[in-house]
DNA sequence: AATGAATGAGAATTCATTCAT
DNA sequence: AATGAATGAATTCTCATTCAT
């Protein structure tokens, strides 16, 4: 769906869209750096360099401006599916497709510092949809991957397979990130060696079982 | 052994000390609903329908409430540790040990929905040390337990291992709790089947590793 | 176009610099009537008609309200001294002299109601650098006289006779402005009459002191 | 004057009068160290070893409490004058005259810390009569011996030379007290050299005054 | 659109005072 | 009398949001 018609709400002109991606920015380091609730309007106005007023003019209200970095966030991380998660990554050796699952998301989150805040979904965001839309992405390019390699596991098995997966992903990944330098180089092995042994039942099932 | 918890106000009087653990359990019954920002002192002296100064009267503030309740929760956490994690669950079968780390948590958890708020450790209050108290514990006394399985590790590794095991674990089981029947039920196997390929190699080597 | 975004708080409407002023002098009042504690700022919004977020707009607290207050006192003062304290003043007859010291502050405090409460210093707000610093001014200036009046005295000197004559006049002053019609006129004579004597020998001394 | 009628609301008991002195001594060493506002009835009961109730049972309000407190420095007062500023006094050299105003009124507010802030009446507690009935004994026995030593003056003449001369000592002695060793010795005679300087032609009027 | 002042509901906290035990 | 828990009004300060310019 890529209607070449200006919507209304779209922003038309190029600064006011260069406002709104400023505005998301800030929101986003905002979060990182304090947690949603600590994050102000006012402080991500100031960092823009605009005054609140200007904000108000492009979302309605701060949970608007999260609700659109989500979604930003959302079409970065299925360009980043896209080109990662590939088809083929689900035949590939068993090590392989979990550093395909786990490195692009370290990068991800290294690059997007906000994007850890939404994406861990703490109770006062749960509301919020393009919070859980983001988490769905991420479960359903996993499954998609999962019901690839295997085909005899129903959806069933899949979803919970690929809702572990992540939520392990998505637990453990602060480790190596908070970690300086040596512990992180250690951490990240780790968890693809919790996800190996995981999966390699699962998925790679011999005919035994 | 002395308690790091500065009691100021130590009740002397029967009810005092119930209507301490009331707004403990209010703390609780409020931080699980609606995360800890969220929770008003005002709406834990509402609970315990209680004013305001009430409240302050045990209390310097919401830290030292947040404070006290994690406290309680560590000491209840010891006990459950005590009886749950003796020294000879270490040299039970890996299946029977998961069993040991998981089914404890699932139970405390469930009883006390005010402990992942704490537990997790949002940004907001990370500071607070009995939070850290908290997680230090239970990493503390999963390591003991890999120690004493496989005293061929080191110190760095049994953290190491500790840490990923309690994330894992902290990570996961909402996933169980927050879904109804059925899923339940086959999430928590799924968690231990987790642990016990992750720990399998880890803790019970094989002499040619 | 103004691309050089100023100082954070610095009002550029000119509705907000009338509304600063009237804080002030909300303040001013307030700490007249009722001393620093008892002004709250509430009731310095409830004197402009304002609300108190709209007080919080150009203050952080209520010490900086204090210290602009403080401040706008200072500035006052300044330009005061500068056009009564004059150079020459030193060296006209003592009573005129005294008359230049006394009648200006007599004069300001009236004017002035909120100086007084700033000025006296409360323990409460001996902390703040701007009330001391109206302190310093006053003795400052009254020492610069009675340097240049009596050359041989030392610093310390100096020093010692303009404290005692600000204190002299900060205490005695209130029973000139609290007393009604005639006895006024009576005090603020005797004022000077004070420090006359207590000046004469000091800074007119005669060769064989 | 020792009735020894046992009064109604006069406590009985030793240790009731024991209690009720150490209250007043912490309000006073409070008001000496944070100010008649910042020291609360809590603080006092705290530092006496009672609860608040106890505190309540023997002063109906903090105001009582002051007012017990300036009653008390009162008589202590009375007691000081009695002994120091006696009728033949007022026949003495100026300058011994002005050290028994000084010297007595120094040793009592460092003897009594508490006293000042009662006696200084913030505007806090202006409305306590206590406080003012202070300021008037001061006032009044300093009149008693101007009067005694220039019988020519009228009352009018007494009273304002006699709450200048209190006010001035009022507002100079912190500067004494508050300095440290050496300028506290420079500081108190070059007080009575203001006292001396104002009130010789005054109280030794030359026949030709 | 931009600006930033205005708003006001609430949040945390304090403290004099009352009351049940 | 003593104790200390209970009360609640008052205070400072915050922040999302609205509105006039």
């Amino acid at each position: 769906m890529e209607p070449n018609v200006p919507a209304r709400r779209v922003p038309r002109q190029a600064r006011a869209e260069r406002r709104v991606a400023a505005i998301l920015d800030a929101a986003a380091a905002l979060f990182a750096e304090s947690g949603y609730e600590a994050a102000t309007v006012t402080a991500m106005a100031a960092r823009v360099g605009a005054s609140i007023g200007s904000v108000y003019q492009f979302f309605p209200n701060k949970e608007a401006i999260t609700e659109a970095l989500a979604a930003r966030y959302l079409g970065q991380l299925r360009q980043l599916y896209d080109t990662t998660l590939t088809p083929e990554a689900a035949h590939w050796p068993l090590a392989s497709l979990v550093d395909r699952l786990v490195d692009p998301t370290v990068a991800f989150e290294t690059e997007h510092p906000g994007f850890r805040a939404l994406f861990e979904g703490a109770q006062s965001m749960t509301r919020l949809p393009a919070t859980t839309a983001l988490h769905d992405e991420v479960v359903g390019r996993t499954g998609a991957i999962f019901a690839a390699r295997n085909p005899a596991l129903d959806a069933d098995h899949v979803r919970l397979y690929a809702r572990l997966t992540v939520q392990i992903i998505k637990a453990t990944l602060p480790l190596a990130l908070e970690s300086q330098g040596m512990m992180e180089a250690r951490i990240v092995p780790e968890i693809k060696g919790v996800l190996c042994a995981y999966l390699a039942p699962r998925l790679d099932a011999s005919p035994g079982r």
